[in-house]
DNA sequence: TCTAAGTTATTTGTATGAGTAAAGAGCTGA
DNA sequence: TCAGCTCTTTACTCATACAAATAACTTAGA
C-alpha cells in the first residue's frame, strides 16, 4: 500500500545513516552517548565483549568506535580500554552528532545554545552574502524563494526549497569553514522544524520575513540583510520555544 | 643533551595524532586531501591495492577510511570505491581536518576565511562572556593574563597561558556549541602564531589589548569586550598577513 | 620504609584469509 | 527503447592469530 510517502522513506544521503553495520554501530553508542546513557569517564566493555553483546564481528565494532573517536566521542588506548571523553573534547558541531544529539532528544539548554549560535553566525553571513552575491545566487534564492511561497512549509517540496533559500544564501557569502558551520546547524534544524511541524501548525506566515530578507540581499544593503536574518532566528527561534512547550 | 626542549617533544593530547598506524594513515591521507593531491571526486586505489602499497594491513587502512569518512572527507560503497567527496562536506571545522589543512600549507584564502568566521564569533563570545563570567572565570583569566605578561609569547609557557586565557573566555560564554567552534578555530591559530613565531619576530606587544578585554569583561561590559576581541582578531590578522608575505 | 627498576597480565592494535552483499555494467529479450 | 536479468567488481563482515602497549604488580636496593 505505503500511499502515504512519510520521512521515514525519504532516502537522505546522510554519512554514516546507511545500514551499514559499522555505521549502526556507530550510531546507536553515538546517541547513547549524546543521550548520557554512557557518561564522560565511562570505560565501554571491552572489544570482545562488546561486540558478542552486540552481535556483531570485533572488526565492525572496531571500525565503529574509530568513527565515534573521530568525532571525538571516545578515546581508546590499551589497556584501559576505550573511554567516553569529556564533553568539552566533542565534536558538537559535527553533523552527526548534532543529528544523533536530537535523536536523543536534546535538552533545551542544547537548543537554546544552538540558537544562539545561529543568532551569531547567521545575520553575519547574511550581511556578506549581500555584499558577495552573484548573479547566478539571486535567481537561485528567487527560484526557491517561489517554490517555497507555492507549495508551503507543510509539504516536503516547500521545505526543500526552505532549506535551498538559506544554502544558496550561505554558498554567496563565499566561505568554505562559515558554509560548514551553518549547514551543520541548518541539518540540526530541519530536525527541530519536523519537531514543530508534528506537535503545532506554524503559527505564523514566515512568507513575508523570508521575502524582506531576499529584498535586501538582492539590493546588496548587508544591513538591511543582516536584520531581517536576525528577525528570522528569532522567530524560528520563538516558534521552536513555542513547540517545545506544547 | 635535549637541552631545548623544542616543539617537537610535547606530547600533545592529539586526538588522532597518536602513533597508531591508522592514526598515521588517516593523517597522511587527511593531509594529501587537504593539499589537493586527491582532488574531490577521484576514487582511490582498491583496498587491497591501496594498502599493499602503504605496507599497512586491510584492517587498519579500512580504519583509517572510517575516520576520513566520519569527517565527510570521503566516501566508500561497493563496486564504485572510495572517493573523495565534494569540499562542501568537509567538516572543515573539526579540529583534525584544520589540524591537517594548516600541514598542508593552507591557502592564503582559507586563512582569510577563517579569520572572518572568528571576527564573526569571537566578539560575540567575549560578550556572552562578559554577561555570564563567574568569579573563578575571572581569577583564572587574571592569572593567565599574569603569566603571559611574566613569560611573554616567545615561550612556550606564555603560549599556554595565552590560550588558557582565551579558553577560559570561551568557558565563561556558558555555551557548548560555540565553545566547541571557537576552540576549533584557536587550535588552528595557535598553528598560525608558531608559523609567525618562526618566520619572524612579534611585531607588538599584544598585552595592552588582552588586558583592555580582560577589564572589560571583569565590568561585565558586553560592548566593551566585544569591541576588544574584535580589536585582538584584527590585530592577530594583521600579524598573520604580515608574516604571510615574508 | 621508600624508591626505582623490572616483570606480568590485560587490553587494544595489527595482520591475514575466507566468505558475503551491494551496485554498476552489460547483455538479453521483448 | 526499455525492463529485467546476469555478471563482476568492490567494499563489507567475520573469525582467528599474534603483536604492542601500558597499568598494576613485584622485587631489589638504599
Amino acid at each position: 500500500m505505503r500511499g502515504d510517502p512519510g520521512y521515514e522513506d525519504i532516502k537522505l544521503p546522510l554519512a554514516s545513516g546507511s545500514r551499514r553495520i559499522h555505521g549502526s554501530v556507530a550510531r546507536d553508542l553515538g546517541v547513547a552517548i549524546l543521550a548520557g546513557r554512557y557518561a564522560p569517564g565511562d570505560v565501554l566493555p571491552g572489544e570482545i565483549e562488546f561486540s558478542e553483546q552486540l552481535k556483531v564481528s570485533r572488526t565492525a565494532y572496531r571500525e565503529a568506535v574509530r568513527i565515534l573517536s573521530a568525532k571525538g566521542l571516545v578515546e581508546s588506548r590499551p589497556r584501559t580500554g576505550t573511554r567516553v571523553t569529556q564533553r568539552s573534547r566533542w565534536n558538537l558541531l559535527d553533523p552527526d552528532i548534532l543529528a544523533w544529539a536530537f535523536e536523543a532528544e536534546p535538552s533545551e539548554t542544547f537548543i537554546r545554545d544552538l540558537f544562539e549560535l545561529r543568532m551569531i553566525v547567521e545575520p553575519a553571513a547574511a550581511a556578506l552574502a549581500a555584499e558577495r552575491r552573484s548573479g547566478l545566487d539571486i535567481s537561485r534564492m528567487g527560484h526557491a524563494l517561489e517554490e517555497m511561497g507555492r507549495y508551503g512549509l507543510a509539504t516536503e517540496i516547500g521545505r526543500a526549497a526552505d532549506q535551498s533559500f538559506h544554502n544558496t544564501i550561505l554558498e554567496a557569502a563565499r566561505n568554505g569553514p562559515l558554509m560548514a558551520l551553518s549547514s551543520s546547524i541548518a541539518a540540526a534544524v530541519t530536525w527541530t522544524t519536523i519537531f514543530k511541524q508534528r506537535r503545532s501548525a506554524l503559527p505564523r506566515d514566515p512568507m513575508p520575513d523570508h521575502r524582506i530578507l531576499y529584498e535586501a540581499i538582492v539590493a546588496g544593503d548587508p544591513a538591511a540583510a543582516r536584520a531581517a536574518m536576525t528577525e528570522l532566528v528569532r522567530l524560528a527561534l520563538a516558534d521552536t520555544e513555542l513547540s517545545l512547550k506544547a
